[in-house]
DNA sequence: GTTCACGACTAACACGTGTTATCTTCCATG
DNA sequence: CATGGAAGATAACACGTGTTAGTCGTGAAC
């Protein structure tokens, strides 16, 4: 049970320890007889040598180590995305011989970059859905220290991931407006600065007016990151708007989970009454209620190649490309449907039911 | 830009580096003078030096981190309740002072306990979602180093944390039967060996012959750990069983949202024709059509308490107890109501309206 | 017989830290 | 003045590893 270094095994093995680590590390530069060779691993595995982390750390100044940050502690609470890309993170850094430590930026004024690179814990930083104008992460990426980001905080030098959000939002009011949709509704998501919330805005904004439709503030509104708020954001949308929208994209899926109650708990109909469209074609998409018209995108492989082009900043090794962007495609299931009569009429047949 | 070393501040404030380590451990073996003092924190802060986790890591012999190991990789992407609680162990963690290293038992055969103990990566170990059986697992807990176990490999010796089940079908049962449910089906998750899926189906027997009601094997279906599995595994249900159940109890939440897209697809109501029953009272639990009657239990303290015990555990502290078990209770929401007619009455009538 | 080359191995250093034993200085006490 | 003692600081070791410069034979070439 005592820890079993490399002196054990040499001595066991009756050689030196720098015997020991030039075989362990199947270093060429040095040449060691096949006897030797093959006595010093038998005696490793014998006695289930595994090279002290600390030691190794120290001397050759690197940790193995990536460390992921998310933005938002609650984010790895309630968030499906969140979930489904850290699987695929930690998976990925796995097979590449990457051990993995996540911390987040919380409100209690640590300060989670620097100390973590300071400290020598990372070799490099993985951040998710990172803040634009946070000064702590900008001057991270301009100290050149290896970092991706699963966002953007819209700096030239940064290594990023995006997806083709401008060509989604086209998809999704395509569809909606060809459904005879007119008035569109959206339900943003986070805290303003997140780029990807950010940027859906901007270009639900502008694939409205591609199809000449006026865009409206009182149609949309901000959630948090929960289902919860998603449907509390939506209640307020139903009962404000002066006239109800026939359609809502949610931010993403899990905004979606509260869209659809809350127009559920108004008494009315999906896709009956109102449209709603999601955003990740998250798994538990299909299974909602009625199943989700949403946006898919490649999240394993998104994860997974941000990895790959984190490992290779960290060995020093150029990278292809700086910013990437993936594509996307609409997914239509069944929470999309055409409307059935405008809006303006069922508000006032609304008034009309009620005077009975 | 270059690393700074308890070197470079001692040079800086013109002392010795034993100086600089003294002080900024606060140690009080040896007196330091105030002037002395007060230089050293200044030129520190100045210099914004962070002691080399490696150094430290390997003169004091712990890494003043906790290693998270979950079972299966899944549970990550796909599990509501890991989720929940993943953030508040590593809240919890980074409050007493422990960076957090994250890691699953994947099926490539890597050893994972073995290498992170081994490799002297971690100081302790919690493990969510054990296996019984799981040998590495055991040697591990037999071993003597620190662990805490999120659910149970039934040993005397491990530190573990658990729910009141049975109590806690013992209310569910009580709740459906109270509302005329005789005809009970229950969907389980995740392999065999899970302890807290194995008991959930154990306490759903035993509260079922409380109730005078007869255990049948047609009425339990398995599933994995996703909303999907859990909808295909009650579809199964729902077309294979002879006679079907008026309530269907899911192993949890997350489970039970496939219950419900699967008794939505089969053109039932929830709770006219079904009701739903969950377990764990997820955020998302609300937000669901209809908002899900399930049993709650506080995960937050849950995540907390392991890891304070873990910590005391890490620190050759004595715990107060080995085997923690956390009271549950039933929360009662939209997704449970009355039979409206016999099981049996609906089948023939099933069978009339489809002659037409 | 000397030189050279080469294979096989190891002594020794460096990494950055925490801590203990030791050293210096200075003052008070006999 | 000698002595003791305490405060204040530091030299030196230990932690476990990777790697380079160097040692030691040994056989071949001239």
């Amino acid at each position: 049970m005592k820890k079993v270094t490399s002196y054990d095994v040499a001595s066991k093995a009756g050689v030196s320890r720098a015997t020991v680590s030039l075989v362990l590390n199947g270093s060429t530069a040095v040449s060691i007889s096949p006897e030797t060779r093959s006595r010093v691993l038998e005696v490793a595995k014998e006695l289930n040598y595994q090279p002290n982390r600390a030691g190794r750390m120290l001397v050759r100044g690197r940790t193995e180590t990536l460390g992921i940050v998310v933005t938002d502690p609650v984010l790895l609470a309630v968030d499906g995305f969140i979930a489904l890309l850290l699987q695929a993170v930690i998976a990925k850094s796995r097979e590449d011989g990457y051990r993995v430590m996540i911390d987040y930026i919380g409100n209690d004024g640590q300060k989670t970059y620097r100390d973590l690179i300071n400290e020598g814990a990372v070799d490099g930083l993985l951040v998710i859905s990172p803040r634009v104008g946070d000064a702590d992460l900008l001057a991270v990426v301009e100290s050149g220290f290896p970092v991706v980001l699963i966002g953007s905080i819209n700096h030239p030098g940064e290594v990023s991931s995006m997806i083709q959000t401008e060509n989604a939002f086209a998809e999704i009011v395509d569809h909606l407006t060809g459904l005879g949709h007119e008035r569109i509704a959206y339900v943003s998501f986070g805290p303003a600065g997140i780029a990807a919330a950010d940027q859906r805005i901007e270009y639900y904004r502008t694939a409205l007016s591609t199809k000449g439709l006026e865009y409206d503030p009182a149609l949309v509104v901000h959630a948090a990151y929960s289902a919860r708020s998603g449907k509390i954001a939506t209640s307020r949308l139903l009962q404000e708007s002066d006239l109800a929208p026939t359609a809502i994209i949610a931010g993403n899926d899990t905004i979606a989970i509260g869209v659809l109650s809350a127009v559920a708990e108004t008494g009315l109909g999906v896709p009956e009454d109102i449209s709603v469209v999601g955003f990740d074609d998250l798994p538990i998409s299909t299974c909602l209620l009625p199943p989700l018209t949403t946006v898919h995108h490649d999240i394993v492989q998104r994860a997974r190649s941000a990895v790959e082009t984190l490992i290779l900043r960290v060995r020093g090794q150029p990278t292809a490309t700086r910013q990437l962007e993936l594509p996307t495609s609409l997914i239509i299931r069944e929470s999309t449907g055409p409307v059935r009569e405008s809006a303006y009429q069922r508000a006032e047949q609304d008034q009309l039911s009620r005077k009975r």
